[in-house]
DNA sequence: GTGAAATTAGACCGATCGGTCTAATAATTT
DNA sequence: AAATTATTAGACCGATCGGTCTAATTTCAC
C-alpha cells in the first residue's frame, strides 16, 4: 500500500479505537512508518484533512460490505443480516476495540469543527442512501425510514457491544431484522 | 454550588460536547473559575478521577429523569415516553451539542483506560437495572431485555439526532415504544 | 545522464497537555 | 486568639500537541 493510503488506514483504525482527539499525529506516523514531511505532503490540510479522508475511507468499507453481503443473499432480510454479520466480524477481529467511526467522530465533533461534522453527515447520508436503494430494489415500502431505523439500532447495538465487550447485541439485532422490515416506518405526516 | 461540584458539572458538560480527550484541564478550570490547585485538592487522581466523577453524576441525572418522568405516568409506555422526552428536552436545551456521555466516553475508552471503561459499564449497569426494575414493577415480562432494547434504540437515536441536529429520531422512538414493550425480547436460549 | 518533480527525512516552532509543588489565604476548631 | 485544616493561587515541569520549514533523497521523464 502506498504512503498516502497507509496514513489513511492507520488514522481510520486509531480513530475507531480511541477517537479523533486522542489520536496524535506522531502515533499515526510511527505506525505508518513515515516522517512528518510525508503527512503534510499528502495532506496539506493537516489532521483535519486526514480525518476527513479516514471517514471517506469508511464509505468504501461500507460499500465492500454491501457488495459482498448483499450479493450473497436474495432477500432483504438476508441482506441486512449479512450487513450485521459484517460488523460482527469486524468487531471480533478488533477484539471489540473498533466502533463505528461515524458515531465516534460525531460525538466528538462540534461547532468548532464544521468540516468534520459535514464529513460525518456525508458518510451517514451515503449509508442511508445505499441501504434505501437496496431496500427499494428488494421491493420494500417506506425504504428510507426503514434504513434509518436499521442503522439506529445497529449504532445502538455497536455501543452496547463496545461497553460490554460482546457481540450479543448485534446477534440480537439479527433476530429483529424481520420486525424492522415489517414495521410501518412511514412517517405519520407524509414527508414525500 | 461548591467548587468540587462545579468542577464535576463543567467536566460533564464538556465531555458531552466534545469528548474526553478534547476536554483540557485548563478549559475546565477556566469555566469553573478555579485554579489548578483546587482540582488536585478535590481530585488527587487528576483528570481520570474527574471524568469518573462526571460519569457518576450522569447517574444522578438519569435518576432525576426516572423520578420526574415515571411518577407522572401510570403506564410503562407513558414512563418510557417520558424518559425519551427527558432526553429531547436536554438535547434541545443544549442545541444538539450534548450527547450521551456514556456513549461518548465508551467510544473513546480502550484497554489503556481500564478505570474509565469500568465506570462506563457501571453507569450503564445502573441504567439498565433501573429500567428493568421499573418495567418489572409495571408487570412486564422479559424486563431486562426490554430495557436493553430501549436503551440501544435510544443511544442510536441520540447519535442520529446529533449528526443531523434534529430531535426527529427521538420523536420517532416515542412512537415505537409500544412495539418495544410488546415484542418478545426473551432470549431464545434462556439465560435465567 | 540530466533535470524536474515527487517523496522522505527530521529538526524545529510556539502552544498546550496533564501533573507537581510551594505558598498564601480562608475557614474552622479549640 | 491561636492552632489547625481546607482551599485557593499559580509558577513551574517535562512531554506532547499540531504544524512549518529546509534538505536530502528517490522517482521518473526526457
Amino acid at each position: 500500500m502506498n504512503s498516502r493510503d497507509r496514513l489513511i488506514q492507520v488514522t481510520a483504525r486509531l480513530i475507531r479505537e480511541k477517537g479523533m482527539a486522542a489520536t496524535g499525529l506522531s502515533e499515526i506516523l510511527a505506525l505508518a512508518g513515515l516522517p512528518k514531511g510525508s503527512l503534510y505532503h499528502y495532506f496539506p490540510g493537516g489532521k483535519e484533512e486526514l480525518i476527513r479522508e479516514a471517514l471517506q475511507s469508511y464509505k468504501n468499507w461500507l460499500a465492500e460490505g454491501f457488495k459482498s453481503k448483499m450479493k450473497g443473499n436474495s432477500t432483504a432480510e438476508g441482506g441486512l443480516t449479512g450487513i450485521v454479520d459484517y460488523f460482527i466480524e469486524d468487531l471480533k477481529a478488533s477484539q471489540f476495540t473498533a466502533g463505528c467511526p461515524i458515531a465516534t467522530v460525531a460525538l466528538e465533533s462540534n461547532a468548532d469543527l464544521p468540516g468534520i461534522a459535514m464529513a460525518v453527515r456525508e458518510v451517514m447520508d451515503y449509508w442511508i442512501a445505499s441501504l434505501s436503494a437496496y431496500l427499494q430494489y428488494k421491493g420494500m415500502a417506506g425504504k428510507r425510514c426503514t434504513a434509518e431505523e436499521f442503522i439506529i439500532q445497529l449504532e445502538g447495538a455497536l455501543i452496547m457491544a463496545r461497553i460490554y465487550q460482546t457481540s450479543a447485541p448485534l446477534e440480537k439485532l439479527k433476530l429483529k431484522i424481520k420486525n424492522i422490515l415489517q414495521d410501518d416506518h412511514t412517517p405519520q405526516i407524509a414527508k414525500l
